[in-house]
DNA sequence: CACTCTCCCTGAAAGC
DNA sequence: TGCTTTCAGGGAGAGT
């Protein structure tokens, strides 16, 4: 599924279309989780991307004429840049092209994605990304901050790192990853977390986002980066979907927190 | 405002 | 084997 690696991945995959420009759009399918704007054909037709970039979950691709799209993965979005001979597949649902014949296609079975265009300086102020936290690869980001915003709190752990208006960019996998490797209980509540476990816990968020990136983005399945390539940390999950699996003298558990799947070892996590 | 819960959707996997 | 049911998860929106 889509997290912070995952979509740093895709864009990383897709550089072959900078600079390139756009010869036609094809809409499929219009209603994913909001419509797609009607205005977006003519606006990205004759359009030249000029920069890729990535705000938390949230794919930003730049054109030269003052507008952005903004692409949300979602749950199943992907990205895959393909050539001119390609046959449409079932669940493409919106589709660059270029003049170079390169095609870009938005694939998404379940739907929950979302494609959007607004003008580049006016990106800041769109809800979506107006309501987000700091990035969670931020160098800013510090244990002060997380602080501030949780030590009141009395939602658990596992919840908060979930939550885009603290940290932007971690989804529900790597939330047990990083919690295990900071030896955190997902059950420790905001308020009980003192600050040298919060320094912790930024250490693992940028370690393990950072291993995954490095091993090309993850998944539950068949995550693929835009150039097709098929992303493997999933082998290095420790405890994501591990349940029973022993570690040391301890074994995987899984419960389940605001109807989302938590894995952890709850004598190595066991911050009491 | 802050928090919790449901729902959107499809395909894979489990259950029968 | 094959049909049916359950589950997975990001985040908006409703409800409390």
């Amino acid at each position: 599924m889509p997290e912070l690696p995952e979509v740093e991945t895709t864009i990383r995959g897709l550089s072959v279309i900078l600079k390139q420009k756009i010869s036609n759009v094809k809409i499929h399918t219009s209603k994913l989780r909001f419509k797609i704007p009607n205005n977006i054909t003519n606006i990205l037709r004759n359009s030249k991307i000029s920069n890729l970039r990535r705000i938390a979950k949230f794919i930003i691709i730049d054109l030269d004429k003052d507008y952005s799209v903004v692409i949300h993965l979602g749950m199943s979005g992907r990205l895959k840049t393909v050539s001119s001979n390609y046959k449409r597949a079932k669940h493409d649902h919106f589709v660059i092209c270029f003049l170079s014949k390169k095609l870009l296609i938005y694939h998404d079975p379940r739907k929950f994605g979302f494609i959007d265009i607004v003008k580049t300086r006016d990106l800041q102020k769109q809800k979506y990304i107006m309501s987000l936290g700091l990035d969670a690869l931020s160098p800013d980001l510090t244990a002060q901050m997380i602080f501030e915003k949780i030590s009141k709190s009395e939602v658990p752990i596992k919840q908060i790192l979930l939550n885009q208006k603290i940290i932007a960019g971690i989804g529900n996998i790597y939330a047990s990853e990083i919690l295990f490797d900071s030896k955190i209980s997902p059950l420790t509540l905001g308020k009980n977390l003192e600050i040298s476990l919060i320094m912790k816990l930024i250490k693992s968020i940028r370690k393990i986002l950072k291993k995954a990136i490095k091993y090309g983005g993850s998944t539950i399945r068949d995550y693929r980066s835009a150039d097709g390539t098929l992303g493997n940390f999933q082998s290095n999950f420790r405890v994501y979907n591990k349940e029973g699996k022993k570690i040391g003298n301890d074994k995987v558990k899984k419960i389940v927190q605001y109807g989302r799947s938590t894995f952890y070892c709850p004598k190595i996590q066991n911050n009491w």
